[in-house]
RNA sequence: GUGAUUGUAGCUCAGUUGGUUAGAGCGCUGGAUUGUGGUUCCAGAGGUCGCCGGUUCGAACCCGGUCUAUCACCCCA
């Protein structure tokens, strides 16, 4: 062999048995959403890098996949910057496009770009690969699927309860048990606030983040490095230690946040959001998690995150709430919300637990053994009517040898062989093997079609 | 991007202090069985020991680099 082929770290080929699988979760998603009467769209793979840089933060920029320019691009770059092999600043010259890192910023500039032929609130969800230049990890891939569902042009938490509802039956029908969490960036914002630390609100949050995996005195350590002063930890702590029910934590907070206006208003958000969420049925748990930031930039509101509960794996499914990402591109004052299902991290979690249907290993469910050019004749007009009837058939293309013909339907889990020959031709009954017990019967193709339709 | 671990047949893995021709199980191919798979028996094929370089009389084994996968950090679906 010559030397082998690969692929690029971090991205993966999907045979025909983890198609099978991964088009069962991409189908029960999507037949969710469009339940919830979402519409879909798609958008290119790559963007203009002045559409996607910044709206990450500092370490999306870093994670995003750079296209280099066509043509002799060296030559048309400032020379200066080439000696100086400032890379950031190179970048800028050679390269003006890049792969999307999410699908939300590409979809808030199609709104913004299409804006006069939307209906708004529009609701459209979008099933799109997605790249990160990260380095690969457990449920981690530098080429994965996003399944998102937003809604813009509508800044009422009924949106924000909706979403929760198809998280609930989205893994109600996947058979995952998940926990919601949600907190809220108003609050985040407010308890920055009342500290006396506004603009610390991101190096707070993501110090936070942290408090069930480093625990309370390393969170107080890295807020300490970050620059925050010994009182305005002191004073946060209240805050990390809360406990109780949903409502009993919202109490809580309510009175140390009195005097942030935003912060109290983020509260009663989340108020409204738990109280018509009571009135439904809604078996997946939902937690107000005031340590839950979430990196994204743009989240302005609610913010989500929906973890397995039985794999230990990152987050499946996040989203929140973006007043403005639409401005950024030119139309202030359009409020959307979304989330985003993370396909790869949910596969993960289904074959860890095992928990695909077993039907869904077929496809074709009867194989004719091919004997020859005379039988072959006979069997592909016995083809036809039963793909005429629906039935997934097919006929093994040359005449090897029986041996060869029943492996190839055993490997590949057929259900049913059918055995045409000289003698079945004559009767016009077809010998219909069950692969699964053995057995064998003489019938013609109408009572296959019966057997197989029900 | 930082730090670590890893790589031997299609798969899972053995492989002695560095010493002739690198092994096993499963799988694969053929036969026992000319119209019967999944069980059994027999035979066979299949390896540049991830790649490049170094040390050595001699390297799967020691050293350096590189790629991949995995793990932690950063960040995230």
């Amino acid at each position: 062999m010559a030397q082998k082929p690969s692929i690029p770290k971090g991205t993966r080929d999907f045979g025909p048995a983890e198609m099978v699988k991964r088009n069962y979760i991409f189908d029960t998603i999507k037949s969710v959403f469009k339940l919830y009467g979402f519409q879909p769209i798609e958008t290119p793979a790559m963007e203009n890098l002045s559409t996607l840089m910044g709206k990450y933060g500092e370490e999306g920029d870093k994670l995003l996949f750079k296209i280099l320019n066509s043509g002799d691009f060296l030559t048309k770059a400032d020379q200066e910057l080439l000696t100086q092999k400032d890379s950031v600043k190179v970048t800028g010259q050679i390269s003006e496009k890049g792969l999307r890192y999410d699908l939300t910023v590409p979809f808030a500039r199609y709104v913004v770009q299409h804006r006069n032929n939307i209906v708004f609130p529009f609701k459209r969800y979008q099933i799109q690969p997605v790249w990160r230049a990260d380095r690969p990890q457990k449920g981690r891939y530098r080429e994965f699927f996003q399944c998102d569902v937003d809604v813009i042009g509508s800044d009422s938490l009924l949106n924000e309860v909706e979403l929760i509802q198809i998280v609930d039956e989205v893994y109600k029908k996947l058979n995952i048990n998940v926990v919601v969490k949600m907190n809220n960036r108003k609050i985040l914002a407010g308890i920055a606030e009342t500290i006396g630390q506004p603009d610390k609100m991101v190096d707070i949050t993501v110090a936070i983040d942290k408090l069930d995996k480093i625990g309370v005195e390393k969170v107080n350590q890295e807020l300490l490095e970050k620059g925050l002063p010994q009182l305005a930890v002191e004073q946060l702590q209240p805050i990390l230690n809360l406990s109780g029910s949903n409502t009993e934590k919202l109490n809580q907070i309510k009175n140390v946040l009195s005097g942030s206006e935003t912060g109290l208003k983020g509260i009663q958000e989340m108020e409204t959001v738990f109280a018509l969420l009571a009135d439904l049925n809604i078996s997946t748990k939902v937690e107000l998690d005031l340590t839950l930031a979430r990196g994204l930039n743009y989240y302005t509101g609610a913010i989500f995150e929906v973890k397995a509960l039985d794999v230990q794996i990152g987050s499946i499914t996040g989203g929140g709430r973006y007043d403005d990402l639409t401005g950024i591109f030119g139309l202030p004052d359009v409020s959307g919300v979304g989330i985003s299902f993370g396909a790869d991290r949910i596969y993960d979690v289904m074959e860890q637990l095992y928990l695909y249907p077993k039907e869904s290993a077929t496809t074709t469910q009867i194989l004719f053994v091919n004997f020859g050019d005379k039988e072959q004749v006979w069997c592909m007009k016995a083809l036809s009517e039963l793909r005429k009837a629906g039935i997934s058939a097919e006929i093994f293309p040359e005449s090897a040898k029986m041996k060869k013909q029943m492996t190839y339907a055993n490997q590949r889990n057929i259900p049913f062989v059918a055995l045409v020959g000289e003698q079945e031709i004559e009767s016009g009954k077809i010998t219909l093997k069950d692969m699964e017990n053995g057995t064998q019967d003489n019938i013609t193709v109408e009572e296959i079609i019966r057997k197989l339709m029900y």
